[in-house]
DNA sequence: CTGAGTGCAAACAGTTTGCATTACT
DNA sequence: AGTAATGCAAACTGTTTGCACTCAG
């Protein structure tokens, strides 16, 4: 189904190595609250806000440092941001660095499910390419129950 | 290419008759503004920032009734948002007023491209649902270059 | 000992809301 | 007449920035 690329072995799905690399060439330091930051992105969680972030490492009420840091992480290719339905900044692990993946957003409870793969319908794509554009990423947003929800709707 | 249900023909992408009447079912009224914002829908211009909306229809500084205006029509399941990465809200019509598309957001002219029809591959999808997952709804983004500036980067 | 990172406060931008007024239906 | 919509001002929220201070390479 679709290409996976993984590099790394599943449960550790995040190239620490690499990143710290990626952040010294920049004269960046890999920081406890980088490294923290960059901890959650382990064991398939994704696609966090902010305020996720600050509240599991818990930062307080002071989020100007987290957001500082997010934006170096950001700047120096690790992370990307991308936007649900709320508005909400939430960033994430970009392909090189993770594995490259999806987000099925939970309509019921909100959760936040990341669907490793791709599901781009390869043919359509280079349809699209034929007809003169040139695309160089995707980003899918998915909605509709996760497992847990579905079955608690479905008796 | 994928799945392509259209109900109106091209270049009216946009139900109004549909709309009005969804309207009027919940006490709303088809006001000047409401239909303006609209009818810049047709011509498969889509995913229009409320900023956009607001010098299109020359609206000047006042940004509220606007607003209002786009949730009610959002509440009446006539228009959704979304969020490319600049973090801006951008309302499209809803896929019963419309038509199911996707949006190509070029990296070099920021332009948003209308991609009609469907890009997601039928069979992962599937497998998704074959995982326990209820899929509803989906919203893809495409980034690359648009046609005109391909051929400018490509001499 | 230089420069990245921190903590606090203040600014910002996009969006939302309260309220009195207007104007469709 | 009744109620949605408007216009203005003020509030709110998530994010960004300035500045002085700290700390690690």
């Amino acid at each position: 189904m679709g290409v996976e690329t993984k590099k790394h072995d599943r449960g550790q799905d995040i190239d620490l190595a690499g990143a710290t690399d990626t952040l010294h060439a920049r004269g960046l330091r890999l920081t406890r609250l980088k490294r923290a930051v960059l901890e959650q992105f382990r064991h398939h969680e994704c696609a966090f806000t902010a305020e996720e972030l600050g509240d599991r490492l818990g930062l307080g009420e002071e989020r100007s440092p987290l957001y500082r840091c997010l934006g170096s992480l950001e700047q120096a290719g690790i992370l990307t941001h991308l936007y649900f339905d709320d508005g909400c900044r939430r960033y994430d692990l970009v392909d090189d660095f993770g594995a490259h993946h999806h987000h099925l957003l939970c309509t019921s409870c909100s959760s936040v499910t990341r669907v490793d793969g791709c599901l781009l319908d390869a043919g359509a794509t280079r349809a699209l390419i034929q007809r003169g554009y040139a695309v160089h990423d995707h980003e899918l947003l998915l909605r509709g129950l996760c497992p847990r929800c579905r079955s608690e709707a479905a008796p």
